[in-house]
Parts: C-alpha cells; sequence; structure tokens
DNA sequence: ATAAGGATGCAACGGAAGTGCATTTATTGT
DNA sequence: ACAATAAATGCACTTCCGTTGCATCCTTAT
C-alpha cells in the first residue's frame, strides 16, 4: 500500500483512499477495465467518483486508455517509466471475442509505419481480436 | 448509378433507392462516415433504416467499419475485391485529431505481428493519430 | 391477384460518457 | 488550533449513440 501512495505521489496524484484503492485494484487484474467492472467492485463508492479518479490517472500518466472496439473505455496501469509515447511506450492490446477480455501486450511495441507526406502521427492504437491463450486452452 | 446497383447485387445486397443513396453518398466521400453523418445528409429517411443499412452493408462485406477511438463507429466502402481478411485486406486509418476526420490508408496493412502462443489472431484494428496531410498544410 | 418476405418508419429503451452544483474532506497559512 | 482555501466526493441530471420491437409499406414470386 506503501508503494501504491509512493506511486501516485509521484505521479502528482494525491493519494486518498478511494484512489489507492482503485489503484489497488486494477494492478491486481490482469486485464483492462471498463468504468462499470470498478462500480461493480465498489459497489459503495458514486460512479462520478470512479470515473474521474480515471480520467485524472490517465492524464497523469498512471494509466492509459484502451479502446478495443467494444463501444465501452477500458483502462489499464501503465508500465513504471512509462511515458506513453509513441514508438518507445505504445504496445499493442488483443482483446478476446471469447471471454471479452483484453489485455496489455506490453513486450509488442507498435511497429513504425511510413504514412504519406504531410501526415503527422502522435498517437497510436492497435488492437488484435481473436482468441486469448486462456480461452484457447494452451 | 448502374455500376452501384451492380456491386450491391453482387453482394447479395437488394438494391433499393434508399441504399444506392447510401452507397454512392459513401463513393463520393474521402473519409469514413459516422451513422448521424448520414442521417444529416439525408433528413428525409430514417435513423434505424440507415443503421440498419449499414450494418446490411457491413454485413456484406460493402462497407467495414472503423473504430477510431472517438466512440462514435464509423463505415468506409471496402475496396472491390476486398473480403475484409487479415494480412490481405485489413489496412491501417488515420484520425485526424483537429478535423476530427478518419480516412482509410488501404496502402498501408496491418503489419504482421508474432504473438506469444496460444493467441488465435481473427482480426486487427489499427488506428494513427495525429495531423492529417490537409490540416498539416501540405 | 394474392401471399410472403424484405425494407422502411416510428417509438421507445438502455448503456455509457459527461457536466453542474452542493457537500464533504484535506491542506495551508497564521 | 483554527480559519480560509482548495481539492475530492457524491447526487442529479443530460446527452449521445446504438439498438430493438412492432407496425406498415413495397417488391417479388407464384
Amino acid at each position: 500500500m506503501k508503494e501504491i501512495e509512493q506511486r501516485l505521489t509521484e505521479n502528482g496524484v494525491r493519494p486518498t483512499a478511494m484512489r489507492m484503492l482503485i489503484y489497488k485494484y486494477l494492478a491486481q487484474k490482469d486485464a483492462a477495465i471498463a468504468l462499470t467492472d470498478i462500480e461493480n467492485a465498489f459497489a459503495k463508492a458514486d460512479r462520478t467518483t470512479l470515473f474521474r479518479t480515471l480520467k485524472t490517472f490517465e492524464q497523469k500518466g498512471v494509466v492509459h486508455q484502451i479502446d478495443d472496439g467494444t463501444g465501452v473505455q477500458k483502462y489499464a496501469l501503465c508500465e513504471p517509466g512509462c511515458n506513453c509515447e509513441l514508438e518507445q511506450d505504445l504496445h499493442l492490446h488483443f482483446h478476446c471475442t471469447n471471454c471479452d477480455e483484453t489485455v496489455c501486450l506490453t513486450e509488442h511495441k507498435i511497429p513504425h509505419i511510413n504514412l504519406p507526406e504531410g501526415y503527422i502521427t502522435e498517437d497510436a492504437n492497435l488492437v488484435l481480436k481473436g482468441i486469448c491463450e486462456k480461452c484457447s486452452g494452451q
């Protein structure tokens, strides 16, 4: 719990009890988390608080937002030292169409792509979809 | 108009007047189109019809759906002969954060990625974000 | 001509993101 | 320690978009 407090402080996020719990929750899940998930896990807390916590986390670089094509925003903790920068931190995500979970594949960075003149790339999102290792039974 | 009719028929879509108009509309736009866009362009038609038309188109391989991270589903015509297959037809998309338009870069296929054992890839979505050629002034 | 199936239109629902404002909790300065 | 200030939380409400059920209209085949 101490490490969480430190991590948040480092990123300029005031470590309230709620925030630490949410961080902890995110940390113990290996899949990306939607607002609704957190909402269910913390029945007592208000949705707005959770929503704003995630937004704060995102803004301060504690988590990154993932758009896996399901239409709901999901979030996952950033790696330590992550700056969410293209070609460096941005990795691909895998969405399993069977269990509906989305995981970070942090080892797999988004490959560099040469765009035509005039295009300036600032961000990228690569999602592969299919069957994850859990569901494929391997 | 005759070509449109033929194209739809080929794909197993009954070429009604409405559908041909929507196809035409999609064809003359170079950016991906959201339901709302079509809705505004065809004020007389009902949203449901437009919605279902897009879904039919998608299902029959006339258009492909694009998730550019804005939270709204967009659609663009498939290339002739497209089968929406990975490593073959799936191309990347570019979303301009300035003009909010998303375009297909059909020349740029999604690079092959070697996933760990157990992952079975069936689909992919790669969106680059930044400033498009129009907006960067080149 | 009529029956059947598909296309369209209308109304309504539901989920998720987001905002304004009041209230509570924490922090700072004296 | 206390007031003043700022930040965090909670409540109510809104909006947007996707989606579905059902009725009606149109087209096609027999």
